[in-house]
DNA sequence: TGTTGTTAGTTACAAAACCAACTAATATCC
DNA sequence: GGATATTAGTTGGTTTTGTAACTAACAACA
């Protein structure tokens, strides 16, 4: 009202990253959830086994910064799904290396295409400039 | 594993998208949260109300996409707080005009100068072509 | 050896989000 | 006027997330 400055809400940054990351998170959601019930988590963990191969539970948390609860939770959906195996280790049994079963490679398959056909349906709205420029940027905001 | 392409999840937009947004929203939420108890919705309310001045919960939906659960619910903690009231109006008495309290502007206000001062520190890291590029790239993301 | 500390992962409980059904007021149209 | 539809907003119940406490395995070091 007696603001003599024009910044609004969608000037500001967090709001706008949070309705783009919505937008986009909402649109490829169906992808895995509605073909295979997984949540957000369960997709991210897939990705990361099928994209780098077997680790543990830690390592995905590290990677994707995501909070070894969510990954417990994750891990035993997809465990429960029969998408992913878990083989404790003889040197440190605290550690279980996680894999993906036949299963889970070729659901993994399935949505590492339909993210790659998504994410290249998005950039293609883009210039090569502005794509370049949006992910450093994002990139930067994010490792803080 | 026995992928040929060097697509990373890094390079999934809506993971990158994701990232920024939990970061930035994270670390702004110390601002209304410790201070205030109050939550993103109810930030996002006061925002609304304290920027664009008194209007329905429907009229802040719209704005602000969020669904009425979440604003009714954030508007009845504002009330709690004393940040606001609400006037069913007379000629249609289905909707109740929302408006700031006096000490619901004094916090507005407050949090409104850390969010500008926040974003300019988050955007000062950025040239200002990239800012740009930025800020358009979420917007068109966004309005998908 | 045994005490203390650290790490990986799980579980339990509380907070928050999501969805669907609901109430109350108004609009429409016979 | 009265049946039906629509709209604004709320409530209840389920799902999902977040937080903190916990177990189990190992490490360090006296």
């Amino acid at each position: 009202m007696s603001n003599n400055t024009d910044f609004d809400l969608r000037d500001f940054l967090p709001y706008a990253l949070n309705q783009a990351a919505e937008a986009t998170s909402l649109a490829f959601q169906k992808q895995y959830r509605q073909r295979y019930g997984m949540l957000r988590t369960e997709w991210r963990v897939l990705f990361h086994l099928g994209r780098y191969g077997a680790m543990t539970a830690k390592e995905i948390c590290d990677r994707a910064s995501l909070h070894k609860t969510k990954v417990s939770r994750a891990v035993r959906a997809l465990e429960q799904k029969r998408f992913l195996t878990r083989a404790p280790q003889e040197t440190d049994r605290r550690h279980e290396a996680l894999a993906l079963t036949k299963q889970g490679e070729v659901v993994f398959r399935e949505l590492y295409e339909a993210a790659r056909a998504y994410d290249t349906a998005l950039a293609s709205r883009f210039t090569p400039q502005e794509r370049d420029v949006l992910r450093r940027c994002l990139q930067k905001i994010a490792e803080m």
